[in-house]
DNA sequence: ACTTGACCTTCCCGTGACTGGAACCCCTAT
DNA sequence: ATAGGGGTTCCAGTCACGGGAAGGTCAAGT
C-alpha cells in the first residue's frame, strides 16, 4: 500500500507519515522503485499514533505506548502510568487555560469597546 | 537599569528580554560598554508584555497590543477584538482538552493496572 | 596591581511536531 | 510524447524562547 492510501486511511497527512518513519516509529518496507510499502500492521500502529496524539500524548509517550502495545508481557499498570501522568498534565493545562478565560473574560466584559481610548483591558495588562 | 535588574523587577527572564529586543517589542538604550540601559518605560512595556503573555496572547498580539496602549487615541474597541478572539481561542483550547479527559478519564479508570497485559487503555487506542 | 566572581555581550544550536516548498523520479492514460 | 497525479529527498520555517560557548566589563577584596 502506498503512502497516500495510508494517509486516507488513517487520516494522518503523508507528511506525518513519513516523519514518523524519520524518528523510527513505523517502518515500512520499501518497492523496487524506492516507494513506502506499508503493511496492514503498519496502518494499525499509525492508527493508533494518530488516537495516541489526539488524546494529547507526547511522540515519546507515543512510542512507549506503542512499545507496550506491541509487548504481550506487558503490565498494564506501566500504560496506566502513563496515561496516568499525562492526564494530570492535561489537567494542569486545563488549569491554567481556566484562569486565563476568568482573567480575560473579566477584562472583556469590563471594556466598553467602542470607539473611545479608556480601556480597562489595557489597564490590567498595564496594572 | 540593567538587564538584570528589569528582569528581577518584571520577572522576566534576561534571555526573553533580549528576545523582546531582537524582535523589535522594546528598544533599551545602549551604555558605552554596549550594556543595555532599560528606562522605567521599558519596564513597564515589559511588564505589560509578561501580563500578555501570561494571559496567552501570542507576541503578535502582544505587539499590537503593545501599539494600542501607546496610542491614546485608540479605540478600546479594537483592543476588545483582539481580547475576544483569544478568549475565543482559549475556549476551544479548553474544549479540546476536556474533550481528552474525558477519554483518558475513562480509560484510565477502566483500566486494572496491575501485572496482567490486558489493558482497556491500549484497546481503546488501538480501536 | 591583580584576581575573583558576578554581570554583561553576541552568536549559534536545540526544542516539538510537524508543514511548506523545491527539485526531481515514477506510473498510467491519452 | 506528454500530461497528470502519484511518489521521493532535503532544506527551511514555525513559536517563543532556553542552553551554552566565548569573551568583554565592573566592583570588591587582597
Amino acid at each position: 500500500m502506498n503512502i497516500g492510501e495510508v494517509s486516507e486511511r488513517t487520516g494522518l497527512p503523508a507528511k506525518t507519515i513519513r516523519y514518523y518513519e524519520d524518528i523510527g516509529l513505523v517502518t515500512p518496507q520499501r518497492a523496487a522503485n524506492s516507494y513506502r510499502e506499508f503493511r496492514e500492521s503498519d496502518v494499525h500502529k499509525l492508527a493508533f499514533l494518530g488516537n495516541a496524539r489526539g488524546l494529547g500524548f507526547s511522540i515519546e509517550d507515543c512510542r512507549a505506548l506503542l512499545t507496550l502495545w506491541e509487548d504481550r508481557s506487558r503490565a498494564s499498570g506501566d500504560v496506566r502510568q502513563i496515561a496516568k501522568d499525562h492526564l494530570v498534565e492535561i489537567e494542569g493545562k486545563i488549569a491554567g487555560l481556566q484562569a486565563m478565560r476568568a482573567t480575560l473574560s473579566d477584562l472583556v466584559s469590563a471594556c466598553a469597546g467602542d470607539d473611545r481610548p479608556d480601556c480597562p483591558i489595557l489597564k490590567g495588562l498595564a496594572g
